[in-house]
DNA sequence: TCCCACTTGCTGACGCGTCAACAATAATTT
DNA sequence: AAATTATTGTTGACGCGTCAGCAAGTGGGA
């Protein structure tokens, strides 16, 4: 309320600076992801979880929760990646709603072979640049802002209900 | 080449808290302006560099440049936002292929009645929880990351050429 | 058992962002 | 000056993400 109205030029300048970097930083990730396997950024993040599971399977709302996609894009997405035989879908065993979605062999392959290219991209755009001290107080500091917006937050977690970004009727 | 294939455990953990943290605090901040204004996240985007020209008003390619948006989404935008009476179109003088990009009297009330709780939002979730010390590190942290990308980087800029993010071919 | 509320996933419609192609103009070369 | 090349902005098609609505299933309580 007492606060000042405006940022500081201290502060203005860092939040640009962050802003334009989480506009770049993804974008030449991505694109080196896509121009070197095929995948987009989209399908990466559906594929790490699942090979990191057991069987390279996931029940969808477990996989939803993970990357943070409502059910409505994981699917839609899904069905794509279907189609393109990355994975495929079949049904829950514990729960007759569920859908498994379970990575192919074509699946697997993609990711093991995109895998170290991105790793390799994210330590020379990131890692490389910084000190280990670095890390640790970005770490910190990244934690204690994301645990923040967790709890407080009543109005988009994405992670599981479906509340909802509210965006604009706009077009007349 | 001779790097381990993957990072650290401290690494990855920081790695994905700063995933998380890219998508939700952008989709708080911008639930934010929605809800209380109207404006989406982009039409705020667009109307902050107008809000701090001249005269309200920045030649198109300029204004693109700034956001980091292509000529195409920001003529896409631009018509939308115009059919809701936030900006107008006008011929550039200098250049006749140009198009000044100019806010009426509601997008400057827009903007104007949008800022401030936006800023306040930036706090809340943001530099209340930073010490000064702590943003002096993020600034240069993330200045380094920045100007590396854009230094070696012929790959997206984003900027103007419209050098484009290769997305897939997918679907069927 | 029968409700009733909740969860899970899918779908269609629609807005947004990207891409390729184009027209108009400007800048550069010859 | 004429020809060539580059830049600027717009457009239409199309893929992606969101939303609202739906069908099917689950679980708890009366």
């Amino acid at each position: 309320m007492a606060k000042p109205r405006w940022l500081d030029e201290r502060d203005a300048h860092m939040w640009r600076t962050w802003l334009r970097l989480n506009q770049k930083l993804p974008s030449v990730l991505e694109a080196q992801i896509s121009r070197d396997t095929g995948l987009s950024g989209a399908d990466y993040a559906v594929l790490v979880p699942l090979s990191e599971s057991p069987d390279g399977m996931l029940r969808a709302r477990e996989l939803g929760r993970e990357i943070l996609w409502d059910r409505s894009r994981l699917s839609h997405h899904v069905s794509r990646m279907e189609r393109r035989g990355l994975v495929v879908r079949q049904e829950c065993a514990e729960d007759a709603r569920g859908a498994m979605v379970r990575m192919t062999e074509a699946g697997r392959a993609a990711i093991k072979g995109a895998a170290p290219g991105h790793v390799a991209a994210t330590r020379r755009y990131f890692f490389d640049l910084l000190s280990d001290e670095e890390v640790d107080m970005l770490a910190a500091v990244f934690d204690r802002v994301l645990s923040n917006i967790e709890r407080g937050d009543r109005s988009d977690p994405r992670g599981d209900r479906d509340g909802p970004i509210v965006r604009q009727k706009t077009t007349r």
